[in-house]
DNA sequence: CGTAAGATTGACAAGCGTCAAATACAGTGG
DNA sequence: CCACTGTATTTGACGCTTGTCAATCTTACG
């Protein structure tokens, strides 16, 4: 059951980037060990390859371990909303769990190291760790308060304000996983992916990249972009920077 | 802390509805219990009232016991986007818990009846209910599933294809409550509203929903919509319908 | 050096937004 | 019972952002 479409397995035991989940405390040895035991031997991917399919019955979690990847949704008239962004570290496919076939489509955006996770293991972390359990709980949310960002831009913003959204959010989660605030960001996606990520055409997000480069917003080089004026972009989206809570003491605490 | 912005509390303990959660498994006895432990007294509401805004800190966890309520983020220009429609039974609140302040507004459609939650009973559940945590892992899945599938519509389909996904959505949801599958919809949302909840102008939704009623599409009513050629309306939406697994086998047993 | 993917540009059309005003409707008070 | 009033719906005219179609150009890479 769910077999990675990938051909050769590696057997090396990744590291478990869990960075987002130290975002609201620090992890004792013990749910340390339990993360790291939620990962299976890895799969290697190259560009553009389907990790898992929507439809894929039953869904199942992935780590990504190195790489960028993305999830979607596709249309029956065949058009395709980009839904999420995946970074090294993330958990992918969680949206599916509870439902008959996969939600949505996991494809790699670079080269990446990809490992399943064991669903039974994921079970234990809620039995043996609850302090962990509601870690990935608020995980959960934040990536729901991401969508919601991101439907409000969608819904209520127009194209400059949408792609300055992108950026900004980009820049923010790279500069958590310890990129250099002021340099350029990764950027390895094509006009038509940011189009299907935003809603919009390819063609109109080439004409809005081109007026952000000509008024100074953006610097666009080579897989990265380097933003200029970055207040300015913030601005320009119209939502509040989302600060993590730190008191969270009406959690359980923390176990060995 | 938290405080509810309503007049007077009621005391009465309240029945706590867990048709979102059962739809995963039976709750033992216990389960239950834990679950009626978290509400505490209920607040009333008149229509169109604030119950939290956006910007609140700490945020905290409300669950409706009576009545639509509806989330929403502003944007900065004055625009809004409503996120969800809550119906009874629904906790609400749940997107903000990481964050230093609430990311969402609460405001009431109809006459609604309001329970806080209280944080430390929840974390309680993480630590005493495995089961019933991740039940709520899975419901918070689930909501975010709804926001992928929101995002996807209107990102990528036109006017009359959201609003037909709004009306099958909340059917689908209705029916769950008990509702007769071929009765008309309740519907206490203004034209104003639906657009600021499918990212469209109060006129466009006008112009579509008359269009709508006089392709036979539906029959509105006062507060409520008929759903004519409903197997139309649902293929027009072009996503599948979201089946709940029941296979839950890899979750934590039962506790009591 | 050839080829394909991606980026760019132009012309045109359409869906949707904006502005403004009229109409229907429910609830209220006299 | 009927004006009164605010809210919601409806309609029209017009324009802009964005989409569509088609072609060209650039760049990476074998």
């Amino acid at each position: 059951m769910c077999a990675l479409s990938g051909e050769q397995v590696q057997t090396e035991l990744s590291k478990f980037r869990s960075s987002r989940l130290t975002a609201f405390g620090d992890l004792s040895p013990a749910e340390q060990a339990a993360l790291h035991g939620l990962a299976e031997p890895y799969l290697p991917f190259g560009r553009n390859e389907v990790i898992r399919s929507e439809g894929q019955s039953p869904p199942c979690l992935y780590h990504l371990l190195e790489g960028w990847a993305i999830s979607s949704i596709a249309l029956e008239d065949g058009a395709r909303q980009y839904l999420k962004i995946h970074l090294a570290g993330d958990i992918m496919g969680a949206p599916s769990l509870p439902y008959e076939q996969a939600v949505e489509t996991l494809t790699t955006l670079t080269h990446a190291r990809v490992a399943r996770i064991s669903l039974t293991a994921m079970g234990k972390v809620f039995e043996d760790f609850p302090r962990l359990a509601a870690f990935l709980f608020l995980a959960t949310q934040e990536e729901r308060v991401i969508l919601m960002d991101r439907l409000t831009a969608v819904g209520r913003s127009d194209a400059i304000r949408r792609i300055a959204g992108l950026f900004v959010h980009l820049h923010d989660r790279q500069v958590l996983l310890g990129h250099d605030s002021a340099a350029p960001i990764e950027m390895p996606l094509t006009q038509d992916q940011i189009a299907d990520l935003l809603g919009l055409t390819p063609i109109h997000v080439n004409r809005t990249l081109r007026r952000m480069d000509v008024e100074g917003y953006v610097v666009r080089k080579r897989g990265q972009v380097e933003l200029r004026r970055f207040d300015d972009l913030r601005a320009m989206v119209g939502l509040p920077a989302r600060i993590i809570r730190r008191d969270l003491s009406w959690l359980p605490p923390s176990q060995g």
